[in-house]
DNA sequence: ATGAAAGCGCTAACAA
DNA sequence: TTGTTAGCGCTTTCAT
């Protein structure tokens, strides 16, 4: 029962002498690569599981050039947003025998690059990207050698790489119309810098331009960047929270443009003894599962995360198989999930 | 500044070409594996930049028999305690030039397994579990062939796997003499099936014993063991609350496993218009971000669990290393997070 | 201080 | 239907 200690593996070499066959025919058994007498398949299958051998993938991957595994590059696994995502990458790529390399970068580019260069030299054959800058200048290398990318939340311009993502724009200014109708003109929002990320971007876009097509002006006073949100999306509300209620004329209803950080904003809220949705209505982003039981529970914009993670997996591993794709994006839907996070326009 | 297509990888010959030297001066100097002229360092580096050479780490790994990559095997990353744990894991595994391969199990002991073969073809160097199944069988393989393996949030009795956990008898003695300090004497435990888990087991025992030494006797009609639980720990809560609010004499506390069980529970009694903590009083496990924004904020006990992710991951590097460890437990601290979902017990 | 060459375990072209 | 063999890109022993 006890197989053999590592470093003295069991090699194709021997099971082909157990076998009585050679080497090549061995493999070729193994991997269906060509015809083998039935018996023959037989008698290599045996000894194979008598001697408990295990293809060495590394020397495969050698030759062949391929790990079956791919890399996915994540800004952080403990947002509920990208865990979700991931789930769902995890679970196509385990179906079809790849293995997942995560890595987090914490929004931070050089460290995306380091990622990068490192898995590169690890052959994955393949990348998901969920990381969010618009410098590309990384994933060029990646074209360059044809190494198939996939992007999900997030848009690459410069290049033919297929993103899975929403329409952000149009779903932000779902929660800017429904806080409008609810009778709400002075509405915030708060975000991080947005200047390398298209995401980001387009959700502010979202928001501009729905107020617009409310007709309300957009009021600076009511924008909040803040680099802080990034590190710790929670606790980094507070103060763009007290910062955007101490302008002269404060906002009836905040959106946020993630769930991590509305539930911040609620807590922050409460604490300075703002009641929500009394007197400042709250509205989130990508319905992570914990909204639902946030006090009150909070009105935000659903993303299929776990969706969209199987999807771009699914995306990858056909162009990994040389599948034909179109490389285009892809937009999958999202959609206003009411709940009591928001109310009438107080007054 | 465009590279070779990857197939035409840029090779240790090439630079050694251009440098003008051996293929092993190459390896030798780019690995500081023996002395190098500094000249002829020098040279070779610039060969090398100027090339883009980048080592290929397939086939240094079939060489050297290490491809300095862990599997780490969880229940469900979508769990915010999982992933925390794995950011932690994450972190220290980057830092050190590690790759992190992830994988989920879903509890499934056979998928387990799988995911076990699959990554012991891929050669990594150690692995992590913070799955969680006593029958450790599929281990015996990892030991014989004396490759490196820790444990987290779970202890693996039959062989010398070191463990990073809590004392889980210990940390739910503190739930229960909270509750009965607050006066209640019937207190509820909502887990899973616990004959596989000796986390999990151990959990319950820590209930067990703690109404005892409060002088509690232990009714069967205040435990749900559900194993519907395991796939939907949030919604799954519903059926058992149920149950256990229609026994003749309801409890006047819950105490579940874990948070996202406990979010669950107070949705549902809140559903059955059950008040909590007036009427029922609320306990889970884990103090996830997010327990400290529901409604009412959770009391729970506190597992350091990116911390826990922290020190399996050096741990296990460091076994990988062949540093000298000290294989036992490490039992790190708990804490009970007192929040609003506890009050004296009614009347 | 450096080079030559063997070989890690496998696949695939070519032979038979 | 099967076997022989070159070679994937690297490390490392043995020479020099």
């Amino acid at each position: 029962m006890s197989k053999k200690k590592r470093s003295g593996q069991i090699t194709i070499r021997d099971v082909a002498r157990e076998a009585g066959v050679s080497i090549s025919t061995v493999s070729n058994a193994l991997n269906k690569s060509r015809y083998v007498k039935k018996e023959t398949l037989q008698k290599i299958r045996n000894a194979a599981e008598m001697l408990g051998y295990r293809p060495n993938v590394i020397a495969r991957g050698l030759r062949i050039k391929s790990t079956r595994s791919v890399g996915v590059i994540v800004p952080d696994i403990a947002n509920p947003f990208f865990a979700e995502m991931v789930k769902g990458m995890e679970e196509v790529a385990r179906n079809l025998g790849f293995t997942l390399i995560l890595c987090c970068t914490y929004y931070d580019t050089d460290e995306e690059t380091r990622q990068l260069d490192l898995l590169m030299n690890k052959w994955v054959d393949g990348f998901i990207f969920a990381s969010g800058f618009n410098t590309d200048d990384h994933i060029a290398e990646l074209v360059d050698q044809k190494i198939p990318v996939v992007a999900v939340d997030r848009e690459i311009t410069q290049f033919e790489v297929p993103s899975v993502l929403i329409d952000n724009v149009e779903a932000t200014k779902k929660s800017v119309n429904y806080l409008c109708e609810l009778g709400h003109r002075r509405i915030g929002y708060i975000t991080f810098s947005m200047e390398k990320i298209k995401t980001v971007e387009n959700r502010f876009l979202g928001y501009r331009d729905g107020l617009k097509e409310n007709g309300i002006d957009f009021d600076d006073d009511l924008l909040i960047v803040d680099e802080g949100l990034r590190m710790n999306e929670i606790k980094g509300c507070y103060s763009a929270v007290e910062k955007m209620l101490g302008v002269k004329n404060p906002p009836t209803a905040i959106i946020t443009m993630a769930d991590v950080m509305a539930i911040g904003a609620i807590k922050a809220l409460k604490d300075l003894g703002v009641r929500v949705p009394q007197d400042v209505s709250v509205i989130g982003f990508d319905n992570i599962a914990y909204s639902a039981f946030t006090d009150p529970p909070l009105t935000t914009v659903k993303q299929p995360k776990k969706s969209m993670g199987r999807i771009a997996m699914t995306l990858l591993i056909d162009l990994i198989n040389k599948k034909k794709v179109e490389k285009k994006n892809i937009i999958v839907p999202t959609e206003l999930i009411i709940r009591e996070s928001t109310a009438r326009c107080p007054q």
